[in-house]
DNA sequence: AAACTTGTCAACCGCGCATGC
DNA sequence: AGCATGCGCGGTTGACAAGTT
């Protein structure tokens, strides 16, 4: 039984594909469209077995594909990327859509590597060694530092953060491609590409094209700042980046730097326009969270902390919102489950169900653990007993008609005035800034004691 | 100018999961 | 349910070009 064979593979031919050869592919793309990569080589006569076939279009013919240098931003955001993912090159390609998986992996494996083995040697040279004792606050710096990575990667913050830059620079990198090799080849593949123009067109037309978030990625590190030493980067501080925003221009309104929260936070003088900031419209906002792209197979980060919370929050596409939570209140929103459970919730930490709800994300996540607060703090007490109605409907009908976790749809409802809102949150930050030397669950939490750091358990600040 | 080394990147290979029969 | 193929992935190879000695 079974499907019956692809290819004979004893007369495929190998090697380099002629520009005869795409065309051929091109031309039966044009017509059927991609896949069904089996039918390939019966139908075009192509020596070629159905593997290479996709592999041809999926690198090199495939409409959208950039070549070409890396730029430097897209450089950082696979630095970011694989640091965060390892060598998991598809998932890092999603987040760069013009790029193909094999060209960033071959990016990295022969710039890229080296490049940041030779800034590791730098930097392991001017970085002490960790006295005894302090390993709690290494792992908590190193996982700020992965979420940290992963938030760089993501943002569309222009702020640079220096990394030596280990060759000449005067503008983009050297080790770009154009050879005279890749130029005849590519004059090749510009004539392929004419003939997939109206091809591209009607797929455009379809709704075929994906939104790149690569266009929007700018990352705050960059490989070409001048005049940075290891030393620079050793005392680097963070900068932190909260929201993420796909397909739209206007970034001032689209991020908000940590600063800005704190500012809100304790500066009773704040005005209303950072107040704005915090009370991003939900549907603004979840417009632009565009569903994971990323194959989950490829979403086994590692083992530990950091995987649990990367790989969960990728599945969302929401990691910046979880990096908030944890930057603004200081610590890991990782002891969870996801989808929407609403089991647990002790223990100190925060469940990732309240990511389905953006806007007030933050303030969810702490409703979640300090439900007595809020009861105090908006009298809303009938909304928070099991078993009594809310809107006239019982918990498990108003989750029923809302599709979510209920208690999180109530506060996103509830939390709309600036006011409470902020009284709550702030309240809420006191008390978490009173615990610092509490130990939570499976982390232990080491409070920074940064001057003015608001209990920030995170902080790399030694 | 020739030999050698290094860099680049398209293409191949093998593996694992998904899916059709 | 089990087998075989489709498909996608990461790792590796090898041809070619450029650079160096």
């Amino acid at each position: 039984m079974g499907r019956p064979p692809c290819c004979n593979k004893d007369n495929m031919k190998k090697g380099p594909w002629t520009p005869e050869e795409d065309i051929l592919l091109v031309t039966y793309i044009q017509e059927h469209g991609p896949g069904t990569w089996g039918n390939v080589p019966v139908q075009t006569g192509l020596m070629r077995c159905s593997k290479s076939c996709r592999l041809r279009w999926t690198n090199y013919l495939r409409p959208g594909i950039k070549r070409g240098k890396f730029s430097p931003h897209e450089e950082t955001a696979i630095i970011h990327l694989q640091a965060l993912l390892g060598n998991k090159w598809a998932a890092i390609a999603s987040y760069l859509p013009e790029r193909t998986d094999n060209d960033i992996k071959n990016f990295w494996n022969t710039h890229l590597e080296k490049k940041l083995k030779m800034f590791q040697t730098c930097s392991q040279q001017q970085q002490p060694i960790i006295p005894k004792g302090q390993w709690e606050r290494r792992l908590q710096t190193d996982l700020h530092m992965a979420k940290k990575a992963l938030s760089d990667a993501l943002s569309l913050d222009t702020k640079p953060l220096p990394i030596p830059d280990l060759e000449p620079s005067n503008g983009y990198h050297s080790y770009a491609m154009p050879t005279q090799k890749s130029t005849t080849y590519a004059a090749n593949a510009d004539n392929i590409s004419r003939l997939l123009a109206k091809w591209m067109t009607s797929s455009l037309k379809s709704g075929g094209s994906s939104a790149s978030i690569s266009s929007n990625i700018v990352s705050p590190f960059s490989l070409d700042s001048p005049d940075v030493s290891c030393s620079q980067v050793v005392s680097v501080k963070e900068n932190n980046i909260l929201f993420l925003e796909e397909n739209t221009p206007n970034l001032e309104t689209s991020q908000v730097p940590l600063s800005l929260i704190e500012k809100w936070l304790f500066d009773e003088g704040i005005g209303q326009e950072s107040q704005d900031l915090i009370e991003m419209p939900h549907q603004h906002i979840t417009a632009d969270l565009n569903p994971c792209v990323l194959d989950p197979r490829s979403l086994s980060v590692g083992p530990g902390i950091i995987a649990d919370c990367v790989s969960l929050v990728l599945r969302l596409d929401l990691a910046f919102i979880a990096l908030e939570i944890t930057d603004v209140f200081g610590f890991c929103p990782s002891d969870g489950g996801y989808g929407g459970s609403d089991g647990g919730g002790g223990g100190g930490g925060f469940r990732f169900e309240v990511c389905f709800y953006p806007s007030n994300l933050k303030y969810a996540s702490i409703y979640y653990n300090h439900l007595h607060f809020l009861e105090e703090v908006f009298h809303a007490g009938e909304a928070s007993s099991f078993g009594v109605e809310f809107d006239g409907l019982t918990l498990k009908e108003k989750e029923n008609e809302v599709g979510h976790h209920f208690w999180c749809e109530a506060f996103r409802e509830l939390i709309i005035e600036p006011k409470a809102l902020k009284t709550m949150v702030k309240e809420i930050t006191l008390e978490k800034i009173s615990e610092e030397d509490e130990r939570i669950a499976w982390n232990v939490l080491i409070k920074c004691g940064a001057p003015g750091h608001l209990g920030c358990f995170m902080c790399d600040y030694v």
